[in-house]
DNA sequence: CTCTGTCGTAACAAGAATGGTTACTTCGAC
DNA sequence: GTCGAAGTAACCATTCTTGTTACGACAGAG
């Protein structure tokens, strides 16, 4: 489906604030999560510029600058970061309209969108499920 | 997340061909298929190929080709269909792996890969519910 | 007020996936 | 042998993602 990783690097991100926080310290510059994250420090800019837009981070200017968390990740879903990075649907329908001179042509958009949403619902119930303080803690009990 | 629109093609090419061997023919051709989606036969061609391979349908050459299901629509789920045209996984992982020597770039890919993998089996349930003999009903449900 | 580090953002390129199109070969019923 | 359709390769346009460079904007330190 040409996944993408960007759930995969908000995440990583948000988890990788979320500790830094709880060490002592007020703002992470998105050099270091790149770092972290092995990436470059723009990619984590744009998807924290996302992520601000969606009210989950908040970022300051000038010398000692950085990025910081808006509320707790206990009060923050994968579903909260989905919806703030991924616009469109899990599904696509046709390109171009089909024939609505034929039975199927004309029936079929309105059946798979009821179908699709059904199943975009499931999606984002068991991504409302998991809290980033859930992806930290499993993250915290990888051994090694 | 840039989704696409085979497993509609796929849906609408399957219930086509259902639709049309009801009615009493024995093969159906990628043109018309393809007149009947609007898009271009080879597509049709391409994916059906995927579907064949997966044993939902078979084809026949020569004058008077075309294709036909192996099995009843009833016997047939939208998961058997996604499983046939779809590889990849919902959400990919780090494109460059994470540092190894962060905690966080550590544990994150065990951690989210058991997350993701929960979702794609909610999917893939869901995907198991609808059999495509329900899209041909509601296609033809659908009024005008 | 100047210096400096970091965000903010535009611009560009590489790579991959999707979908459309043309063209040619292969098959098999007639 | 003819002919209609599958099988398939090749090519292109478009779009998305990711990486990269570059530079302006901002704000605190001194």
């Amino acid at each position: 489906m040409s996944a993408n990783s960007r759930l995969t690097i908000a995440a990583h991100t948000l988890a990788w604030i979320g500790l830094y926080q709880r060490q002592g310290h007020e703002v992470a510059t998105s050099e270091q999560i790149a770092g972290s994250a092995n990436t470059n420090p723009v990619v984590i800019r744009r998807l924290l510029g996302e992520l601000r837009a969606a009210g989950l981070v908040e970022s300051r200017r000038g010398v000692g600058a950085g990025w910081s968390l808006t509320r707790d990740l206990t009060a923050m879903t994968l579903l909260d970061v989905y919806d703030a990075i991924e616009p469109g649907p899990l599904f696509a329908l046709h390109r171009a309209d089909p024939d609505q001179g034929c039975v199927i042509g004309h029936g079929i958009q309105p059946a798979l969108q009821d179908i699709y949403a059904g199943i975009e619902c499931t999606v984002r119930t068991e991504l409302s499920k998991t809290t980033l303080e859930a992806v930290l803690q499993s993250v915290l009990a990888v051994p090694r």
